[in-house]
DNA sequence: GGCGCGAATTGAACCGATTTACTCAGGAGG
DNA sequence: CCTCCTGAGTAAATCGGTTCAATTCGCGCC
C-alpha cells in the first residue's frame, strides 16, 4: 500500500538483500558485479532477493568507495536559447548513452555565479566538467580547474590554454558569408547583433573585418550594430542600418534570430529583404529554411557539439594520458534566397 | 605546478585539515558547519587550513551520512524545444538558488527509456524526481515512486492520481481562444498541430470540441490537421486546410511554431494570415509578437512552470506532510493582429 | 579542598557500498 | 597420508564525511 505522502518507504541495503539471500554482504556485491568468483545459482538468489525486496542500488554509497559518480557537470551561459538547448540536449543524450547522468547548472555570464556552481560542482563530486567558460574567465582559474578534475571547454578562444576544447569554426564561417556577398558585389556590408562582451562573437566580428580588409574594403563604423541577441535586437537594428549616412546593401547577422529580426523590420519599413538588402544569417536554425524569402546562413550544429564534448569528456576519462584533443565543428554555408536577388537582377 | 592532464592533484580530506589545524575531524566537522559548540579561534583555524590546503567538500560523502543529496532529477521529453528550455531553466535557477544541483535526463517520450532514466535517478540518490511522464505511464508507476522519493509531475494530467502536480490551464485558455473566434463570426475553425498520443494536444483538442459544441458549432472531421510539432509541421498543413471541401476561416494551433509554420505557408500560397484566414497560436514565444501580421496567442509561462516546479518541490521536502498540491499556471489570451482582419472589414 | 557545571573538544559508530586478504572444503598428485 | 591447489564465499578495512555520548578543562562556590 503506497502513502500518498510523508512516509517513505524505509531504504532497502544491500545487506537486507545479502540476509534475505542467506550470504554476507560481499557476496551480494560481488554477484551484483558480475564477478567470476560467484557461482550461479548464488547470484541468482541474490538477484531474487533484489527483486523481492525492491531493492535500490546505491550509486552514492558505492562511489564514496570507487571514486567515480558516474556523473558529469555542464555549466553554460543559459539554456533557453536554442543553440545551447540543442547543445545540453546532445551532451546529455551521449552521456546517458554511457550510463553517465548529467548535472546541469547556468551561469547567465555571471563570473561569480560561474564560480560558485564550479565550486558546487566538485563538492557533487562530479567525474568532469564542461564548461563554456564566462567571457572574463581567468585562464589560470581554467588551468587550476584541471588539476581537480577532467575538464572540456565549450570555446576554441583560450588559443594559450593547455585544455580539452570544442568550439565552431565561426571564423572560418563568416569568412565564407562575407565572400560570398563580396562576390555578388557588395561592398557596403553591415555586421549586426551581439555585443563588445561576447566572445563568440568578437572572433566573428574580427573574421568579418579581415575578410574585408583582405578584399580592400573599407570598414565602416557605422555599419556595425551592437545589439540584444533576439528578434526585437534584430528589428530594432533596422532603422540604424537605414539611417547610416551610406546605407548597406548587405548585412551578416550575428545569428539568425537578429535575422529573423531584421526581415521582420525591414517588411515593417516596407522593404524587401534579398532586394533591398541581402542578408545572411548564422546557425541555421530549421525555421531559417521556411522563411520566406528563406535565410542565407552558416551552419553549424550545437547538438554535435554537444555530442564532442561529452564524447571528449568520457575518452578522457577513460584514458587520462592521452594528448590534449581541440575539436574545431566545421560550418557551412547555406544558399539560399535571402541572398539570392542580385544575382538574379544581373542575369 | 599545474598538470595538463593525468594526474590530478590528489584529494584533501577532512582529516587532512583537522591534523593541519591541530584539531580533530569532528572538529573540523563542526566548525564547517557553524556549530556553536566550536569557539571562534578553533573555527577560524580550521578555516585557515581549508584555504591553505585548497580543500574541497565532498557533498557525496557528507550525503551518506546525511540522507541528504542536494540534488534534484528533472525528466522531461526533451530540453530542445523552447517551452522545456524554458521549463528546465527556470527549475534550474530555482534549484540553484537553494543550493540544490539539478540532474537533467530526456526521455524522447519513450516509456522504456523513462523507466532507465528514473531508475538510474533513483540510484543517483536524488532528493526528489520532476517528471514529466510519457503519455503511456501508467497511473501506479507514478504512484510507486512516490515511494521512493517526493514526486511533483509536470502535467495537470492525472486527475485520478494523488500527486503534486504543477501544470497549464490549457483547456481555459484554449476556450478564450476558440470563443474569441467564434464571437468574430468564424463558424469553421480549424485545430491543426500535433499527434493523438500527445497528452496536451488531447486536452485541448477537447477544449477546443467542447467549446465549439457549447456554441453549437458543428464539428468537422476534416478541419483537424494532425502534424509534428515544427514550422515545418505548420507550413505543410496549410495545404490540407485549403483543400478542405469547405475550407476553414480561422485556424487555432496547437503551438505558435506550428502557426508560425501556418502563416510562412499561407504566404508562399499568396494568402495573407489575419486576412484570408484569422489565426491563433499557443504559448506567445518572444517573436509572436514581431511576426508581421502579430500573431495572436494564448499566452503561458513555461519558466514560471519550472520555478514554481522546483518551489512546490523544495517545499514537500521540507515538509512531507504537507497536504498534496495541484498548481494550474492561468493562461491569457493576448489579442493581435492575426485575428484583427475581419473585425476591420466588418467596421 | 572538593564539587558541580557549562563550554569546548574528541573518540568512535555510522551511512552503504567495494575490495582485499583470508578461510575452508574438496580434489589432484606424489 | 600429506601437501598443494582451486573454487566459492566471507570478515574486515575502506571511502569521507556526520553525529552523539563521553571526556576534559577551567572556574566559581561552599
Amino acid at each position: 500500500m503506497s502513502n500518498s505522502r510523508g512516509k517513505r518507504r524505509q531504504k532497502v541495503t544491500l545487506q537486507h538483500v545479502a540476509d534475505a539471500a542467506k550470504v554476507s554482504k560481499a557476496t551480494a556485491s560481488l554477484a551484483l558485479n558480475k564477478n567470476p568468483r560467484i557461482s550461479e545459482p548464488t547470484r541468482q538468489r541474490v538477484l531474487d532477493a533484489v527483486e523481492a525486496l525492491g531493492y535500490v542500488y546505491n550509486q552514492r554509497a558505492a562511489s564514496l568507495r570507487t571514486q567515480r559518480s558516474f556523473t558529469i557537470g555542464l555549466v553554460v551561459k543559459d539554456v533557453s536559447n536554442p543553440f545551447n538547448a540543442e547543445l545540453t540536449s546532445g551532451a546529455e543524450s551521449k552521456l546517458a548513452d554511457h550510463n553517465y547522468s548529467l548535472v546541469l547548472a547556468t551561469t547567465n555570464d555571471n563570473l561569480e555565479k560561474q564560480a560558485r556552481l564550479v565550486k558546487t560542482m566538485l563538492e557533487r563530486d562530479v567525474d568532469g566538467l564542461i564548461l563554456a567558460p564566462t567571457a572574463d574567465t581567468a585562464t589560470d582559474t581554467l588551468q587550476r580547474l584541471m588539476d581537480y578534475r577532467p575538464l572540456v571547454l565549450l570555446t576554441p578562444y583560450y588559443e594559450s590554454l593547455a585544455a580539452d576544447c570544442v568550439g565552431m569554426d565561426d571564423a572560418k564561417g563568416t569568412a565564407r558569408a562575407v565572400e560570398h556577398l563580396i562576390a555578388q558585389g557588395h561592398r557596403r556590408i553591415a555586421f549586426v547583433g551581439g555585443f563588445a562582451t561576447d566572445l563568440t562573437r568578437q572572433r566573428r566580428l574580427q573574421s568579418y573585418r579581415q575578410t574585408l580588409q583582405r578584399h580592400d574594403i573599407e570598414l565602416d563604423p557605422a555599419l556595425r550594430i551592437d545589439g540584444p541577441v533576439s528578434r526585437r535586437g534584430g528589428y530594432d537594428a533596422v532603422h540604424q542600418l537605414l539611417s547610416a549616412p551610406r546605407p548597406p546593401s548587405a548585412a551578416y547577422c550575428y545569428s539568425d534570430v537578429i535575422a529573423f529580426g531584421v526581415m521582420l523590420g525591414l517588411r515593417a519599413a516596407g522593404l524587401e529583404t534579398g532586394k533591398d538588402l541581402a542578408l545572411i544569417g548564422f546557425d541555421d536554425v530549421p525555421e531559417a529554411s521556411l522563411w520566406h524569402p528563406s535565410l542565407t546562413t552558416v551552419s553549424n550544429d550545437p547538438r554535435g557539439l554537444g555530442v564532442n564534448a561529452a564524447q571528449l569528456m568520457l575518452r578522457r576519462i577513460a584514458e587520462p594520458d592521452l594528448p590534449l584533443k581541440r575539436i574545431i565543428m566545421p560550418s557551412r554555408l547555406i544558399l539560399r534566397d535571402s541572398t539570392a536577388a542580385l544575382v538574379e537582377a544581373l542575369r
